[in-house]
DNA sequence: TTGCTCCTCACGTCACGTGAGGTGGC
DNA sequence: TTGCTCCTCACGTCACGTGAGGTGGC
């Protein structure tokens, strides 16, 4: 497989599948304007994806169930990305540097944020993780003891 | 604080608030069975609860959480929990040895079972913390390179 | 042409949230 | 007695699931 295969455009079930989540669920999220809808589909047209629109789709999926987010807490996310993503254009030709600065920042404030997250939750599965293995111990002592 | 303290019961609110939820979510649970219902309580009267059940409650929420498990999910955890109880409990009478040893093993494979969900969280966590380092190396190089 | 996947409503479900109106314990 | 928390309906909401009936591309 070549990496730089031809890309072919994917349906909404090959994406589906990728991403291991349901057809409906991609429609539902670009109903609520979490996922962007290509303004030139004609209505009862098949959608179709990039596997870059894949890589996004997965990254949503990942915070959700990995840090519990709400499709709200999503949406905030993807908007501010976004909005970002605006500004660093105009740069290109303004170039404002105090202005581009402050954007950086804030990228870096906002992963930040992301990573304390992800750590509370790494702790949080540590702990668990403790006590099922001293629970296991303890059954385990009882099998040696019965196997006596 | 004593260790030995009392242990005055709970009331729902109080319950609530240590366990990071609310009262309408522990009335529901009971509700769906996965929490049980004092079978003396009057209609109209307060719940209470006692420590021991708050434990019980706060490594269902753990679970939910963590895990991503649905309340049938835990359900189903909940009641083999009972029935293995259940069991221990005949065997201190009839001790049935090959059937306590039975009995341990399935603690045992469910407990794996368990520990190899906590183990999967936690490797999809290290990628996508790995991945957000990456990202956050990337800002702070152009960060570098904006304030030359 | 025949399957298969896709489409759009639209109602159902899970896991609660949110009042409405009323009762109970320090 | 006055607050506060509790109680029980019961309807609302979020994040989809699940058909129903129909169209589109290899």
């Amino acid at each position: 497989v070549s990496v730089s295969a031809p890309a072919r455009p994917l349906r909404i079930g090959e994406v589906a599948e990728l991403t291991g989540t349901t057809p409906r669920t991609i429609r539902y999220y670009e109903e609520i304007g979490l996922l962007p809808e290509a303004e030139d589909r004609p209505q009862g047209k098949q959608r179709l994806y990039s596997h870059e629109e894949v890589e996004r789709l997965r990254e949503l999926i990942r915070m959700r169930d990995l840090l519990g987010l709400s499709l709200e807490d999503l949406k905030q996310l993807v908007d501010a990305e976004t909005a970002r993503a605006r500004l660093r254009k105009r740069w290109q030709t303004a170039e404002d540097a105090e202005e581009q600065r402050e954007i950086l920042e804030q990228s870096l404030e906002h992963i930040g944020r992301q990573r304390r997250l992800v750590r509370a939750r790494q702790a949080e599965l540590e702990r668990l993780d403790r006590e099922l293995a001293s629970k296991q111990r303890r059954v385990r002592g009882l099998l040696r003891e019965a196997s006596e």
